[in-house]
Parts: structure tokens; sequence; C-alpha cells
DNA sequence: TAACTTATTTAGCAGAGGCTACATTTTCCA
DNA sequence: TGGAAAATGTAGCCTCTGCTAAATAAGTTA
């Protein structure tokens, strides 16, 4: 959830300059019940920081992990567009696999992405 | 957890005949009380039966289940091989990414493996 | 067969991540 | 500027998935 929230703040940051917590109740389609909830423990881990009834904003470590998260999302989004995936498949399809995908994965989907399939043995 | 659950079961039958609950201890490496509650919900949602100190079996639904289940694990996993991924990384990303993987997305791994990689536009 | 080992169950606890309902604070506009 | 609307906070509840500890059942073997 972390690595989401993150990436759905720094994505509100950029496009809107600030990100409310109404913007995360759209984005996951939950309650702001929900999302205060979620914020709390992000920032009791050090990911965000935010006052009562203000703007949710990142910390240092926070921007970080966002950084990773999108960059991840988009080289699986990019990839998965390659392999012939419809558009609206690889966003949904990208969202849940970027989780699960390792550095060294990653590597090869960019590789083939550049240089193409590998000869088959 | 479901679809894990079912398929570690099937794979256990597959090499053993049975499943116990121990096998799914060593499996998931989680404690016994863990298996046995995971099991009583997949009972309660109709995937598995059991009784007390009685092997596991899967339902119909369940073998449904784990079918699909270990399909798209090795779709995902050969693919991944096939990429350039080591055994290692390959076997373990699949675990985490055939949960999000669409049946599209299977498609066009499977398209690519039989065909190579589309022409870029 | 009695004891020891292994397998399983049960009870009780915790944290993550959902929810509803209600309280409070901000914002905005008539 | 006063009140409605929107945003946020808080309390309390739920399920899932994990745990430990203690009880019970099954299996094995001296």
């Amino acid at each position: 959830m972390a690595e989401d929230y993150v990436e759905a703040i720094a994505e509100a940051i950029s496009e809107n300059g600030i990100c409310r917590a109404v913007d995360l109740v759209r984005h996951f389609d939950v309650t702001h019940a929900t999302v205060s909830n979620t914020i709390s423990r992000l920032q009791r881990d050090g990911l965000v920081v935010t006052e009562p009834y203000q703007p949710i904003t990142l910390t240092a470590q926070g921007k970080r992990m966002a950084t990773k998260a999108r960059n991840r999302h988009e080289v699986v989004r990019t990839f998965l567009l390659r392999i012939g995936v419809s558009e609206t498949t690889a966003t949904v399809d990208s969202e849940g696999i970027e989780h699960h995908v390792s550095d060294e994965t990653l590597r090869a989907m960019k590789r083939v992405m550049k240089d193409g399939i590998p000869a088959s043995d």
C-alpha cells in the first residue's frame, strides 16, 4: 500500500501542486476514513508529513520511494504495451504487477524493449 | 491467498497422493495455526474439504481454481525465462505476478513466446 | 502397551486495511 | 457575514492473515 500511496501523492502534487486526502479518496476509491487511517501509518513510518486539515507532503524518504515506484510502474506499463497489450489492460495490470517485479526482471524488460527478445538458445 | 493455497494443495496431492496441513506449513513457511485458520476459510468458501486430523482435499471448484492458477503461473514463469530472467528470479517473481495478470496479458505472453515480439508499429 | 514424537486444533492477541456514523473544521458563495 | 457544502477527523466495528501458547489426537517405537 505504501508504494501505491506515495506514488499517488507524488502524482497529485505534480499535477495540482498539492495533494489533499480527497485526491486519494478518488484515486483509490475508498472512504476518507480509510485514507485517513493509511496516511497516519505513512506518517508514522516517515513517508509523509501532514497536519490536521492540511495538504499531504512527502518526506525525502517518501519522495525516493515514489520515484522508484513510478519508474517501475512505467517500465512495466510500457513493456506490456510493447508486447501488444491494450492501453486499458496495460494500465490496470501494471498497477498490480509492479510490486512483484524484481530488479532483475525489470532489467530484462528494459533489455527486451531495447534489443528485442533474446535468441531462443 | 486462496489461489496460492489451492495451487499448493493440488501440487502436494499430485506429488504425494495427499495433502496434509504440514505440507502447507512448509510450503508457505507459516505456523500450523495460520494454516489451520486459512483452511477453515477455504472450506467455508467451498474450495476445500477436510475433517479434523484428516488430509485436505479440493472441491470441484477448488480444483478448477488450482488448474487455472497453475496454468497462469507456468505461463508467467516460462515467459520470464524466455525474456532472459534467471530460474530463481523467474520462480519468485512469477509467484507474485500471476495474481495480477489479466487474460489479455496472458495471451500476449503466449503470443510473444510463439511468434516473437510484435513489430514496433 | 506406554511413552514419546509429530500433527492438529483451539484460544487469544496484533496489525493492516476496509467500513459506517457522527463530529468538526474549512471553504465558498448568496 | 452567515450558513451550506465540502473536507477532514474520530470512534468503533469488521475480516484477513499472521503469531504464541496450550490442549488434544495420531502415529511410532522401545
